[in-house]
DNA sequence: CAAGTGCCGTTGACCGGTCAACTATAATTT
DNA sequence: AAATTATAGTTGACCGGTCAACGGCACTTG
């Protein structure tokens, strides 16, 4: 029938390794250009399918689970929008939209602040809560399935000091980190 | 004055790690949740900064870029559209709209094919492979920056062994692997 | 060779996200 | 206290990309 739909993604990809010209170094040669196609296609591919996954099964987004979960960790489950915005790695009108869009399902509500009058809440609501924990296990599961089955702990371990030393691995996001 | 632009990025994330509740397995435990999420930021942040870096300096996407690559590498220097959307992983609409750019810039062309009047190929001009030329320095100056040079050469073997198991990543690519 | 079927590329409608401009509030300077 | 400067959030315009529908052409199959 179909399955003529190829999956799209941001990809990018390398440099070349054959006679664009012969020139310079400007080329990236074997096992590096192995870890780097390997980086950018396969984080592709996993969030492609991440992402069918939790909308086919659940009617969001990566993002929108990505805000759920941030604010389910967070104190009184409510984050000021730059909060989320910071953590998220969107613009602060990005994440207004994207609030917009989860407040509209019912999932977050926008609160006011006692003490400053320009930041305003976002504050999941139970049905928010109810949509991370369901969402929550096929999500997880997904992920194993995807990236951290193909390792052995040690392997896992490894994979994780190696990527931690990558501009950006290092941003908060722990718990109760920051 | 600025700096205030948060850098934005498709990021997702992981799972609870904290006290959402504490139920089942529906969360990510420590190495495991570090490798996740290296992999997830380190992703998005060194494209942003890949692409903001080809955008100054050169004008282009690195969409762009990646299609002009394959351009270059292909016989003749053409590829038919449909050649071009399975190689980025992007639709077929995806690259028609990234190919009108690139022709409107004077990097591509589009000719006919002979035999087959379906098709159309994408072909790259002198100035589009001058300007991967150019381009390609820089970017693959920053690729090594910003990923290789912080592994040895035996880390980076071993990351690409590691990344190569997952989803998408022994997707072509190659020089003349189809 | 006429009719079905399927593939190639483009287009229209939409979506998620950016950027730049703006409003409202807070903090700082004078 | 008034003026300045900075910060929080929203909005409008736009852009890159998807999806679904379509038209042109090629390949069966009757």
């Amino acid at each position: 029938m179909e399955a003529n739909t190829v999956h799209p993604a941001e990809t990018t990809v390398l440099a070349p390794a054959c006679s664009v010209g012969d020139e310079e170094d400007s080329r990236l040669e074997g096992v590096a250009l192995e870890a780097w196609r390997s980086f950018l296609q396969s984080h592709a591919t996993i969030l492609r399918l991440l992402d069918a996954e939790l909308a086919s099964e659940h009617a969001i987004t990566t993002r929108d689970y990505e805000v759920l979960l941030y604010l389910a960790q967070a104190p009184d489950r409510r984050l000021p929008m730059s909060a989320l915005a910071e953590s998220t790695m969107l613009t602060r009108s990005g994440i207004t939209r994207l609030v917009d869009g989860l407040v509209a399902g019912g999932f977050i509500e926008r609160t006011s602040c006692a003490s400053d009058a320009r930041v305003s809440y976002a504050a999941l609501t139970d049905e928010g809560l109810a949509k991370l924990r369901s969402a929550g296990c096929t999500h997880v599961g997904s992920i194993r399935r995807l990236f951290l089955e193909h390792f052995t702990p040690e392997e896992t371990s490894r994979l994780a000091s190696l990527l931690g030393r990558l501009p950006g691995a290092q941003r908060g996001g722990a718990c109760t980190a920051e």
